[in-house]
DNA sequence: TTCGATAATGAAAATCATTTTCATTTGTGC
DNA sequence: GCACAAATGAAAATGATTTTCATTATCGAA
Protein backbone atom coordinates (compact mmCIF):
# COMPACT_ATOMS: atom_id res chain seq x y z
CA UNK A 1 0.00 0.00 0.00
CA UNK A 2 1.07 3.68 -0.41
CA UNK A 3 0.58 6.52 1.68
CA UNK A 4 -0.33 9.51 0.16
CA UNK A 5 2.20 12.34 -0.54
CA UNK A 6 1.27 15.68 0.98
CA UNK A 7 2.33 17.93 -1.11
CA UNK A 8 -0.32 16.53 -3.48
CA UNK A 9 -2.79 17.34 -0.93
CA UNK A 10 -1.44 21.04 -0.83
CA UNK A 11 -1.17 21.29 -4.31
CA UNK A 12 -5.22 20.02 -4.84
CA UNK A 13 -5.77 23.09 -2.53
CA UNK A 14 -3.39 25.36 -4.08
CA UNK A 15 -5.87 24.75 -7.22
CA UNK A 16 -8.49 25.69 -5.43
CA UNK A 17 -9.66 22.30 -4.39
CA UNK A 18 -10.30 21.22 -7.57
CA UNK A 19 -8.67 19.34 -10.48
CA UNK A 20 -7.64 16.42 -12.63
CA UNK A 21 -4.76 14.33 -12.12
CA UNK A 22 -2.78 15.59 -15.00
CA UNK A 23 -3.48 19.23 -13.58
CA UNK A 24 -1.76 18.41 -10.54
CA UNK A 25 1.09 17.23 -11.61
CA UNK A 26 1.36 19.88 -14.10
CA UNK A 27 1.25 22.54 -11.51
CA UNK A 28 3.71 20.84 -9.06
CA UNK A 29 6.16 20.32 -12.21
CA UNK A 30 5.73 24.20 -12.79
CA UNK A 31 6.51 24.48 -9.19
CA UNK A 32 9.70 23.19 -9.48
CA UNK A 33 8.39 20.18 -7.38
CA UNK A 34 10.02 16.96 -8.47
CA UNK A 35 7.54 14.35 -8.49
CA UNK A 36 6.59 11.57 -10.79
CA UNK A 37 2.91 11.44 -12.31
CA UNK A 38 2.35 7.76 -10.94
CA UNK A 39 2.73 9.05 -7.31
CA UNK A 40 0.25 12.02 -8.47
CA UNK A 41 -2.16 9.48 -9.33
CA UNK A 42 -1.50 7.03 -6.28
CA UNK A 43 -1.50 9.55 -3.35
CA UNK A 44 -4.70 11.37 -4.96
CA UNK A 45 -5.96 7.46 -5.06
CA UNK A 46 -5.28 7.17 -1.77
CA UNK A 47 -7.00 10.61 -0.40
CA UNK A 48 -10.30 8.96 -2.17
CA UNK A 49 -9.79 5.83 -0.23
CA UNK A 50 -9.33 7.50 3.08
CA UNK A 51 -12.10 9.95 2.01
CA UNK A 52 -10.84 13.36 2.10
CA UNK A 53 -10.88 14.01 -1.75
CA UNK A 54 -14.36 13.09 -3.69
CA UNK A 55 -13.90 12.28 -7.46
CA UNK A 56 -16.24 13.49 -9.83
CA UNK A 57 -16.51 12.72 -14.14
CA UNK A 58 -15.18 15.85 -16.56
CA UNK A 59 -17.84 15.46 -19.51
CA UNK A 60 -14.42 13.95 -21.03
CA UNK A 61 -14.20 11.70 -18.71
CA UNK A 62 -11.25 12.70 -16.95
CA UNK A 63 -11.53 12.27 -13.42
CA UNK A 64 -11.29 15.83 -11.62
CA UNK A 65 -10.67 15.32 -7.70
CA UNK A 66 -12.35 17.57 -5.29
CA UNK A 67 -11.46 18.40 -1.90
CA UNK A 68 -14.60 16.75 0.64
CA UNK A 69 -16.03 19.64 2.42
CA UNK A 70 -15.03 22.40 -0.06
CA UNK A 71 -18.18 24.48 -0.37
CA UNK A 72 -18.61 23.99 -3.86
CA UNK A 73 -19.86 25.92 -6.52
CA UNK A 74 -21.24 25.85 -10.19
CA UNK A 75 -19.95 27.19 -13.32
CA UNK A 76 -21.81 29.46 -16.01
CA UNK A 77 -19.94 28.88 -18.99
CA UNK A 78 -19.98 30.31 -22.44
CA UNK A 79 -19.91 28.33 -25.55
CA UNK A 80 -18.46 30.12 -27.92
CA UNK A 81 -15.72 32.23 -25.80
CA UNK A 82 -15.27 30.02 -22.70
CA UNK A 83 -15.65 32.51 -20.79
CA UNK A 84 -16.63 30.90 -17.18
CA UNK A 85 -18.50 32.48 -14.16
CA UNK A 86 -18.56 30.92 -10.70
CA UNK A 87 -22.18 30.79 -9.22
CA UNK A 88 -23.83 30.14 -6.46
CA UNK A 89 -26.32 26.69 -6.09
CA UNK A 90 -28.17 26.84 -3.49
CA UNK A 91 -31.34 25.96 -4.98
CA UNK A 92 -29.06 23.00 -6.75
CA UNK A 93 -28.08 21.44 -3.25
CA UNK A 94 -31.55 21.88 -2.07
CA UNK A 95 -33.24 20.03 -5.01
CA UNK A 96 -30.20 17.13 -4.69
CA UNK A 97 -31.07 16.41 -1.87
CA UNK A 98 -34.40 16.19 -2.26
CA UNK A 99 -34.19 13.98 -4.46
CA UNK A 100 -32.62 11.50 -3.33
CA UNK A 101 -34.29 11.15 -0.23
CA UNK A 102 -37.39 10.94 -2.15
CA UNK A 103 -35.50 7.72 -4.11
CA UNK A 104 -33.42 6.59 -1.00
CA UNK A 105 -30.11 7.32 -2.02
CA UNK A 106 -27.40 7.89 0.27
CA UNK A 107 -24.17 9.51 0.35
CA UNK A 108 -24.86 11.46 -3.01
CA UNK A 109 -22.98 14.26 -4.92
CA UNK A 110 -24.13 16.47 -7.77
CA UNK A 111 -22.95 17.85 -10.43
CA UNK A 112 -24.50 20.77 -12.69
CA UNK A 113 -23.19 23.87 -15.53
CA UNK A 114 -24.80 25.90 -17.70
CA UNK A 115 -23.95 26.86 -20.74
CA UNK A 116 -25.15 29.73 -22.97
CA UNK A 117 -23.45 32.94 -25.03
CA UNK A 118 -22.40 35.45 -23.21
CA UNK A 119 -23.04 38.91 -23.27
CA UNK A 120 -20.12 39.37 -25.55
CA UNK A 121 -20.31 36.93 -27.73
CA UNK B 1 -20.21 14.48 -41.79
CA UNK B 2 -22.14 11.54 -41.45
CA UNK B 3 -24.99 10.09 -40.44
CA UNK B 4 -26.38 7.50 -37.93
CA UNK B 5 -26.22 4.04 -39.00
CA UNK B 6 -29.77 2.39 -37.83
CA UNK B 7 -28.27 -0.57 -36.89
CA UNK B 8 -26.65 0.90 -34.37
CA UNK B 9 -29.81 2.49 -32.78
CA UNK B 10 -31.51 -0.82 -33.07
CA UNK B 11 -28.87 -2.07 -31.15
CA UNK B 12 -28.83 0.17 -28.29
CA UNK B 13 -32.91 -0.38 -28.14
CA UNK B 14 -32.58 -4.39 -28.01
CA UNK B 15 -29.93 -3.62 -25.10
CA UNK B 16 -32.20 -2.20 -23.31
CA UNK B 17 -31.88 1.65 -24.15
CA UNK B 18 -28.67 1.49 -22.50
CA UNK B 19 -24.58 0.45 -23.45
CA UNK B 20 -21.52 1.70 -23.64
CA UNK B 21 -19.62 2.15 -27.12
CA UNK B 22 -17.77 -1.23 -26.74
CA UNK B 23 -21.08 -3.08 -25.42
CA UNK B 24 -22.91 -2.53 -28.46
CA UNK B 25 -20.12 -3.11 -31.18
CA UNK B 26 -19.49 -6.35 -28.82
CA UNK B 27 -22.91 -7.23 -29.33
CA UNK B 28 -23.62 -6.27 -33.05
CA UNK B 29 -20.40 -8.67 -33.68
CA UNK B 30 -22.36 -11.56 -30.98
CA UNK B 31 -25.32 -11.27 -33.80
CA UNK B 32 -22.83 -11.34 -36.72
CA UNK B 33 -23.33 -7.73 -37.77
CA UNK B 34 -20.18 -7.04 -39.53
CA UNK B 35 -19.69 -3.21 -38.64
CA UNK B 36 -16.92 -1.36 -37.33
CA UNK B 37 -16.10 -0.02 -34.08
CA UNK B 38 -15.50 3.43 -35.80
CA UNK B 39 -18.63 3.32 -37.48
CA UNK B 40 -20.04 2.65 -33.68
CA UNK B 41 -18.39 5.61 -32.27
CA UNK B 42 -19.50 8.18 -35.10
CA UNK B 43 -23.01 6.74 -34.62
CA UNK B 44 -23.68 7.19 -31.37
CA UNK B 45 -21.87 10.54 -31.65
CA UNK B 46 -24.57 11.46 -34.20
CA UNK B 47 -27.18 10.09 -31.90
CA UNK B 48 -25.81 12.46 -29.17
CA UNK B 49 -25.95 15.28 -31.96
CA UNK B 50 -29.66 14.81 -32.83
CA UNK B 51 -30.90 14.26 -29.19
CA UNK B 52 -31.92 10.84 -29.56
CA UNK B 53 -29.52 9.61 -27.52
CA UNK B 54 -28.08 10.86 -23.88
CA UNK B 55 -24.35 10.70 -22.39
CA UNK B 56 -23.56 10.01 -19.13
CA UNK B 57 -20.16 8.15 -17.36
CA UNK B 58 -19.66 5.25 -15.46
CA UNK B 59 -17.60 5.83 -13.03
CA UNK B 60 -14.69 4.26 -14.59
CA UNK B 61 -15.20 7.31 -17.11
CA UNK B 62 -16.38 5.19 -19.67
CA UNK B 63 -19.21 6.61 -21.62
CA UNK B 64 -22.54 5.10 -22.18
CA UNK B 65 -25.17 5.93 -24.10
CA UNK B 66 -28.82 5.81 -23.23
CA UNK B 67 -32.11 7.02 -25.15
CA UNK B 68 -34.08 9.31 -24.00
CA UNK B 69 -37.82 10.54 -23.71
CA UNK B 70 -38.50 13.50 -25.52
CA UNK B 71 -39.49 15.52 -22.24
CA UNK B 72 -36.07 17.40 -20.60
CA UNK B 73 -34.77 15.21 -17.83
CA UNK B 74 -32.29 14.62 -15.09
CA UNK B 75 -30.60 11.71 -13.88
CA UNK B 76 -30.02 10.11 -10.07
CA UNK B 77 -27.79 8.01 -10.71
CA UNK B 78 -26.23 5.13 -8.04
CA UNK B 79 -22.08 5.00 -8.54
CA UNK B 80 -21.54 1.51 -7.40
CA UNK B 81 -24.41 -0.34 -9.56
CA UNK B 82 -25.16 2.27 -12.37
CA UNK B 83 -28.97 2.17 -11.73
CA UNK B 84 -30.20 5.27 -13.02
CA UNK B 85 -33.63 7.02 -12.21
CA UNK B 86 -34.61 10.19 -14.41
CA UNK B 87 -36.10 12.93 -12.29
CA UNK B 88 -38.09 16.32 -12.78
CA UNK B 89 -35.64 19.19 -12.34
CA UNK B 90 -38.23 21.89 -11.81
CA UNK B 91 -36.59 23.74 -9.58
CA UNK B 92 -33.63 23.74 -11.85
CA UNK B 93 -34.71 25.17 -14.99
CA UNK B 94 -35.62 27.95 -12.90
CA UNK B 95 -32.20 27.76 -11.17
CA UNK B 96 -30.81 28.00 -14.76
CA UNK B 97 -33.22 30.90 -16.54
CA UNK B 98 -32.01 32.87 -13.59
CA UNK B 99 -28.36 32.68 -13.47
CA UNK B 100 -28.47 33.55 -16.55
CA UNK B 101 -30.32 36.48 -16.57
CA UNK B 102 -28.49 37.40 -13.76
CA UNK B 103 -25.07 37.01 -15.63
CA UNK B 104 -26.51 38.42 -19.28
CA UNK B 105 -26.36 34.73 -20.88
CA UNK B 106 -28.84 33.78 -23.62
CA UNK B 107 -29.45 30.94 -25.27
CA UNK B 108 -29.01 28.67 -22.68
CA UNK B 109 -29.15 24.96 -21.59
CA UNK B 110 -27.59 22.94 -18.70
CA UNK B 111 -26.45 19.68 -17.27
CA UNK B 112 -27.32 18.32 -13.74
CA UNK B 113 -26.89 15.10 -11.98
CA UNK B 114 -26.95 13.98 -9.30
CA UNK B 115 -24.68 10.69 -7.88
CA UNK B 116 -24.46 8.49 -5.21
CA UNK B 117 -26.00 5.24 -3.44
CA UNK B 118 -29.37 3.56 -4.02
CA UNK B 119 -30.93 1.47 -1.41
CA UNK B 120 -29.80 -1.58 -2.39
CA UNK B 121 -25.88 -0.76 -2.46
C1' DT C 1 25.41 1.56 13.81
C1' DT C 2 24.22 -2.15 10.80
C1' DC C 3 20.80 -5.38 8.91
C1' DG C 4 16.74 -6.43 6.91
C1' DA C 5 12.06 -5.79 6.06
C1' DT C 6 8.65 -2.77 4.35
C1' DA C 7 6.86 1.23 2.11
C1' DA C 8 7.45 4.93 -1.29
C1' DT C 9 8.95 6.40 -5.68
C1' DG C 10 9.08 7.06 -10.63
C1' DA C 11 10.48 5.75 -15.45
C1' DA C 12 8.91 3.04 -18.79
C1' DA C 13 5.70 -0.15 -20.68
C1' DA C 14 0.99 -1.78 -20.87
C1' DT C 15 -4.04 -0.91 -21.13
C1' DC C 16 -8.11 0.73 -22.79
C1' DA C 17 -11.58 3.84 -24.55
C1' DT C 18 -11.87 7.06 -27.98
C1' DT C 19 -10.42 9.79 -32.07
C1' DT C 20 -8.05 10.54 -36.30
C1' DT C 21 -6.23 9.29 -40.75
C1' DC C 22 -6.75 7.69 -45.00
C1' DA C 23 -7.72 4.61 -48.59
C1' DT C 24 -11.67 2.09 -50.25
C1' DT C 25 -16.48 1.29 -51.06
C1' DT C 26 -21.13 2.72 -51.73
C1' DG C 27 -24.69 5.69 -53.23
C1' DT C 28 -26.75 9.32 -56.02
C1' DG C 29 -27.61 12.51 -59.51
C1' DC C 30 -26.40 13.53 -64.28
C1' DG D 1 -21.27 4.89 -67.51
C1' DC D 2 -19.20 8.88 -64.76
C1' DA D 3 -18.03 11.97 -61.37
C1' DC D 4 -18.54 13.46 -56.83
C1' DA D 5 -20.03 13.26 -52.06
C1' DA D 6 -20.95 10.45 -48.10
C1' DA D 7 -20.13 6.25 -45.46
C1' DT D 8 -17.14 2.78 -43.92
C1' DG D 9 -13.52 0.48 -41.37
C1' DA D 10 -8.62 -0.97 -40.58
C1' DA D 11 -4.88 0.73 -38.62
C1' DA D 12 -2.39 4.25 -36.24
C1' DA D 13 -2.51 8.02 -32.95
C1' DT D 14 -3.97 10.01 -28.63
C1' DG D 15 -4.52 10.62 -23.87
C1' DA D 16 -5.71 9.29 -19.32
C1' DT D 17 -4.85 5.82 -16.18
C1' DT D 18 -2.66 1.51 -14.41
C1' DT D 19 0.87 -1.84 -13.97
C1' DT D 20 5.56 -3.46 -13.67
C1' DC D 21 9.72 -3.45 -11.73
C1' DA D 22 13.96 -1.90 -10.13
C1' DT D 23 15.71 1.65 -7.03
C1' DT D 24 15.65 4.40 -2.87
C1' DA D 25 14.21 6.00 1.59
C1' DT D 26 12.46 4.66 6.37
C1' DC D 27 12.56 2.57 10.56
C1' DG D 28 12.61 -0.82 14.14
C1' DA D 29 15.31 -4.64 15.99
C1' DA D 30 19.64 -6.81 16.98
Amino acid sequence: MSRSNPRVLSTLERAGGFASAQEVYRLMQREGESIGLTTVYRSLQSLVNDKIVDVLRRDDGEAIYRLCGESHHHHLVCKSCGDTVEIEGGAIEKWAKMMAEEHGFRDVGHTAEIFGLCTKC
